[in-house]
DNA sequence: CACCATGTTCCTTG
DNA sequence: CCAAGGAACATGGT
């Protein structure tokens, strides 16, 4: 589920459960989620450094920390891949079965599960340098959106899933917020009118803030004692299915009428990807 | 067994 | 060099 929004709320959530502990020891149980950081490295800046803040941009957790001797500042990327999850558990609780990196602290650990294993959590911070603006601040304006949007023939709905033109889009809001602007997914990008452009642009934002309000695309689940919000991750609660179903108006539902006019929402692939849309609400052209 | 899956990167082709 | 398309990564669900 780690779009921008999962990922907003899962900071939000994980801020006040990590902000000042100290990790007593690194657990790094699949290698391949810290490169190009090793082991050793990751291991020995860690060991009893203490979590000062916490961050997103784009998809991308960015946890601030201060070396145990206080010398040096730490910066810690985390990305979900596909399949990740991250959250703060009790201490006797079973790790579950995909366990990437366990982080001792004070009183329970903070687990980045992965079942996929594309996700990472690295010292190597130079992804951040390839996004491009982040969609709900001021430096995304409709100008630099044309603009970007103007240099490329690639289908829109495949160019918004690339995080340099606006970062934290993926496949499921790239297809709800074409839906909510009314534009076919696969209108060449330099074939948008500026009063589409403005009007995509507005629809990333509300998608994305909706998605945010609501917390998360599927319903967080919260478990645990009195432990209360500090246990957290991603998953299905009883009925949050059919909560899942009526957020998004288009995502995975081929077939469905559309909420606006009925029309069966269609399903077709564009770079090796489902795109959703509804071929009534969103024509080639008008 | 076949196909599909929220993401990113690398390789190839033009 | 650039743009665009596709495979690869690894595991699980249907």
């Amino acid at each position: 589920m780690p779009e921008l929004p999962e990922v907003e709320v899962l900071v939000r959530h994980l801020r006040p459960a990590l902000e000042g502990e100290t990790i007593r020891r690194v657990d790094i149980r699949r290698g391949k989620v810290i490169q190009p950081t090793s082991r050793g490295a990751l291991s020995r800046v860690l060991a009893g450094a203490k979590f000062k803040s916490l961050s997103r941009r784009g998809k991308y957790l960015l946890f601030e920390l201060q070396s145990a001797g206080r010398r040096q500042e730490i910066r810690l990327l985390g990305h979900l891949g596909m399949t990740g999850r991250m959250y703060v558990a009790g201490r006797r609780e079973a790790l579950p079965k995909h366990a990437a990196v366990v982080l001792e602290l004070g009183r329970g650990r903070f687990v980045y599960e992965d079942t996929r294993y594309f996700g990472r959590l690295t010292l190597d911070l130079s992804a951040l340098e390839k996004l491009g603006p982040e969609p709900l601040s001021r430096e995304f304006s409709p100008r630099g959106f044309a603009a970007s949007l103007k240099r490329s023939q690639q289908a829109v709905k495949v160019k918004l899933l690339d995080q340099a033109v606006v970062a934290g889009i993926g496949n499921i809001y790239a297809s709800e917020a074409l839906f909510r602007a009314r534009i076919h997914p696969g209108r060449r990008s330099n074939t948008l009118t500026f009063e589409e452009v403005m009007r995509l642009h507005r629809a990333i934002r509300a998608v994305l803030t909706e998605a945010i309000n609501c917390g998360s695309t599927i319903p967080l689940n919260f478990s645990g004692g009195k432990d209360g919000g500090r246990l957290f991750y991603f998953g299905l609660k009883d009925g949050a299915g059919d909560f899942y179903e009526e957020r998004l108006r288009v995502y995975d539902r081929a077939g469905a009428p559309c909420g606006k006019c009925k029309t069966p929402v269609q399903r077709f692939v564009q770079a090796a990807r489902s795109t959703f849309y509804c071929p009534r609400c969103q024509p080639v052209a008008r």
